[in-house]
DNA sequence: CATGAATGAGTATTCATTCAT
DNA sequence: AATGAATGAATACTCATTCAT
């Protein structure tokens, strides 16, 4: 009897997978580098691949273009859940300013605001990008925050209140002072004092709407 | 033969910057017209030429290069003075609504959403410009709003407050409406009812902080 | 565990030797397909191996080449006797009519008109393809047409004559109607009065050469 | 009074149309050899331009796609008038003959065989070009010489006959010997014994419609 | 002063062929 | 023996900017 591993060619097809898999991983990673550092446009696909260390031909067997490429790297920024962990049993003031910091901390830490950047620039060319990462990073955050705070109520923590309206207050002026900023601006840190800034705003939603 | 009178040098040269000062106009308008439609990167210098019935020469010798023109046509778009004409002998309600909606028809009319876009999507490469808007259509503004509230604090219609924090809490809740939405979907319209809910921001800013 | 008797070795060479072969005829029906379809230089090799159920690496084990595979495309056209089975105990004039028809059939029927349409194509390139289609398509034709000619003269069914020249007097206005049209517009199909412009063209032949 | 010359801005569009249309030439001429020698597919758009001494944007003003350059070199293949000047008061066969040896002649030196090949080939991919071409190259002959049968028969020369059929009978010979071989080798010369043959053909010819 | 033709460097994408497993 | 991922060279086309007239 001859004896074939039936193993080996799994053992192969999954080989082949980890390489593929690490190199797709490899080349969103420089796409992400270079789009942020260039925007789409200028951003050469070329120096994408150079960077990822495949070649052009091997990134189009991943991506079939450079618009899905930069697709890609913008949906890849979605999954993450910020809000995971977040400990609810403190006080409301407590509650809601861990979670705008949090909020903050993945919008410079992770580059959202640069990724934004690019989105907003290619909006007329790519109107559904523009409408997924405006679901995907404001409308998302706002069901998330509407739905914490709702629990807040639903515990008496706070007034009944228009949530929809609330919690968009607060994240107007959380902007205001940390995101418009970072728009217009590549290299704009997050400020020391923002958690103070924060802890005020969130007072005065409390002034409004505390139990 | 054309015949010119050599009396007239001074008409001449008169007619002749006359002549060069339209061209210059003309090609502002075409140009932002093709950026607003383009963005930055993919507006061609030759199209906007074109639109503006001039050269691609001619272009160029008013502006050196593709980066200043478009620096012009953002510039060109701080030269108007929004808040001129505003009714003050009314309430402080009708004044801030005003103020408010002024501004709102002035960033959808003359297409300063637009405009936004390209220069956020160029504030890596281009960060002089970024900083330039950022100080004449979002710090500017509220200087003049904080004047207006100023005003009217020392009216006695309003309570004495820390006015710099309070108008970016109400331009921030009026941008997470109207602004930012426009940003990620390049057709957007000003709502009907903006100014009614326009109203409910300003009225829940008096309950802060009304006299 | 895939389990092979060992005694068997010549059954599996012989197995292994079907399978090769059934992946060769595969990939040279896909080649086929897709040149005829897409010319010599549109063709992808990869679409080839796609369309034959093979990898692009199996292919080449077979073929050492494009051009290589090509060109066995091209010599399996040849290898078919057009002129088997024809009645030769009919008159003259019907024998040369069914010898004609039967070529026609075959340029059309077997796509031989879009196969030398590419062969022409690469001429300049693969210059032996080009001799050899002639050969093959142009010359083997009158050599076979011209026996039987000559079989005619030899049975008394028609004058002696210059046979080499009188089959090309044939076979040029055959073609004239026939393959020509045919080269200049891919979709052309053999007329239905085909057999009896046929049928007049050589009672003019027998006009000249008629016992 | 200064005088501006008025001619001096014709002169400058006069000569700008006259620089503009030798490179236009100049690219037609290069042009039409790259893809004479490398075929449509192999051509390089580059090679062009080098070979015609511009850049290759400077080309893409003059033709806007490789198609067109190539189509615009076909073009420029049908305006000549093959039959201009030939002798009509010699007998018909001197006239036929005559015709003939010009249209070979022609096909060889201009290198329409080279062109033909490269039509053909481009036929499923640019359908038109190969109805124009057999317009311009096939239909267009026939009806010319025809015209020219049609005269003699008027003049008594020749038995009135079927003239669309016998000058294809005349055709199909020729391009038997002289062009379907030329189709298939690239450096195919006209034979020195062509006339003898020609000669031969149209006698066979007269025997069948002379008067 | 004004022109528009000309440029050359650059870009996304494709494909025949090879090679590690 | 068979795979399919990987390659690198090639290609059509574009565009900001300059320059001869």
């Amino acid at each position: 009897m001859m004896l074939v591993a039936e193993g080996s060619k799994l053992g192969l097809e999954n080989y082949r997978r980890g390489v593929s898999e690490a190199k797709r991983a490899s080349i969103l990673r420089a796409a992400r580098d270079i789009f942020l550092r260039d925007g789409y446009s200028r951003a050469a696909v070329a120096d994408i691949a150079r960077d990822a260390d495949v070649s052009t031909a091997t990134l189009y067997k991943h991506f079939s273009s450079k618009e899905e490429l930069f697709a890609a790297v913008v949906r890849d920024a979605y999954l993450v859940d910020e809000y995971q962990g977040i400990a609810e049993d403190v006080s409301a003031e407590e509650i809601i300013v861990a979670v705008i910091m949090r909020y903050l901390h993945s919008q410079y830490d992770r580059r959202i605001n640069a990724l934004l950047r690019i989105v907003i620039a290619e909006v007329p060319s790519a109107p559904q990008l523009g409408r997924d990462m405006f679901d995907n990073f404001v409308t998302a955050r706002y069901r998330d925050l509407s739905a914490i705070v709702d629990r807040l109520i639903a515990r008496g923590k706070l007034k009944p209140h228009d949530t929809h309206y609330a919690v968009r207050l607060l994240g107007g002026i959380v902007k205001e002072y940390f995101v418009w900023p970072a728009l217009f601006a590549a290299d704009k840190k997050l400020p020391d004092n923002a958690e103070a800034l924060v802890r005020q705003v969130v007072r005065d939603y409390l002034t409004l709407y505390g139990a």
